[in-house]
DNA sequence: AATTTCCCCAACCGCGAAGTT
DNA sequence: TAACTTCGCGGTTGGGGAAAT
């Protein structure tokens, strides 16, 4: 059986709708309410196809459209959205009134994802692109820092002419496929999938590749907060705002990218009609009874503590917290006014937030 | 001022799901 | 159950305006 055509296409006009198809549209809609798009074309006549008069209703004459530029909480929604929805553009754009989901998806390709990009985010898992980062300048840094608790500022990290440390990365990367072999925890937040791992066979094989491709002041607004320690991964749950779907099978069956809460430690009793919970976008790696993404079996890498409460963690945060952050850009104690921000000073507003937290670093002189 | 390049976004396309016969 | 229709989604395109050269 074929697929059956949209429409008849001969004679049927495409391309920009004219205000006069426009006001055809309308009318008869209004008339006669929307449906049956194969028939409506022809009953308004119009010469269009159904899909056609469909889209342009839904994307454009539908009254209650919001139009102009997405606010601040508007792109923050975007983005907790996504990190859970993935590019369910429809399903994002339930959760926005008045915004379509073709608009979002315009808004998310042409702003959103190119902004993550250039703060080394990875705008599909939404963690670090790791594949840029530089451990031996952050292991480097630790050393000339006596604090046992010290933050590090991203942005001073990026901007040091510190070349890769190519058999550092490839240590890294050996014990993070140890670790995936080892299979303790599927969901590694570090390396969610083989093109991440051959990112960083990659930086391995060709330390030419400057980590500094990431210029400091590209490295801006970050997006969640993160936290890598020496113990498995464990995804603090908790329910949003209630405002969000609840059918969390059908989340997760639609999702064609698996998500890191899909994998998590939560048991599957946590999904049900009656109590959704959802990731808070806070993902805190902290359990005693794990190994770590970054912390190898010993007999594959050196690459450990010495003290196993010792953590190596590094957490960015915070743009799209509102329910775990102790910051939240959009509470009601900012004086920040996004709605009206430049592009720039979104970014600029964040851009102290991208730091390494790390805790009581691991001993480094292993790595020496 | 003219041309080229870049960028945005409205609209199109193909596919799969859901509904109908 | 199969065949067919309709709808909706997500990826992609290309026209046009803005910016750069």
């Amino acid at each position: 059986m074929g697929r059956a055509p949209c429409c008849d296409k001969n004679g049927l006009k495409k391309g920009p709708w004219t205000p006069e198809e426009d006001q055809k549209l309308l009318d008869y809609i209004q008339k006669h309410g929307y449906g049956n798009w194969r028939t409506l074309p022809k009953n308004a006549g119009l010469q269009r196809c159904g899909k056609s008069c469909r889209l342009r209703w839904t994307n454009y004459l539908r009254p209650d459209i919001k139009r102009g530029r997405f606010s601040f909480e508007e792109e923050e929604t975007i983005i907790q959205l996504h990190s859970i929805l993935g590019n369910k553009w429809s399903a994002i754009a339930a959760r926005l009134p008045g915004r379509t989901d073709n608009e979002i998806k315009n808004y998310w390709n042409t702003h959103i994802r190119k902004r993550l990009l250039r703060m080394g985010i990875d705008p599909v898992t939404h963690s670090p692109r790791l594949d840029l980062l530089d451990f031996s300048s952050i292991l480097s840094s630790s050393l000339y820092n006596s604090s046992h608790h010290h933050q590090m500022n991203f942005s001073r990290l990026l901007g040091q002419p510190i070349g890769l440390n190519p058999e550092l990365l490839r240590l890294a990367t050996s014990l993070i496929q140890s670790q995936r072999e080892n299979n303790h925890n599927s969901n590694s937040f570090l390396l969610q999938n083989s093109q991440e791992t051959n990112n960083f066979h990659q930086l391995c094989n060709n330390p030419q590749i400057p980590f500094q491709q990431v210029q400091s002041n590209q490295l801006q607004q970050p997006i969640q907060e993160i936290s890598f320690s020496n113990e498995a991964p464990q995804l603090i749950m908790q329910p949003a705002n209630g405002d969000y779907p609840s059918n969390l099978s059908d989340f997760r069956s639609q999702n064609s990218q698996p998500s890191d809460w899909q994998q998590s430690n939560v048991g599957p009793s946590n999904f049900t009609d009656e109590y959704v919970e959802l990731p808070s976008f806070a993902y805190e790696y902290g359990s005693d009874h794990h190994q770590t993404i970054l912390h190898p079996s010993p007999e594959t890498s050196n690459f450990h503590s010495n003290n196993s409460n010792q953590n190596f963690s590094f957490t960015t945060s915070v743009l799209s917290t509102p329910s775990s952050s102790p910051t939240p850009l959009n509470s009601n104690s900012t004086t920040h006014n996004f709605n009206s921000s430049t592009e720039d000073e979104r970014e600029s507003y964040c851009s102290n937030m991208l730091k390494f937290d790390i805790q009581d670093m691991l001993d480094v002189n292993e790595f020496m």
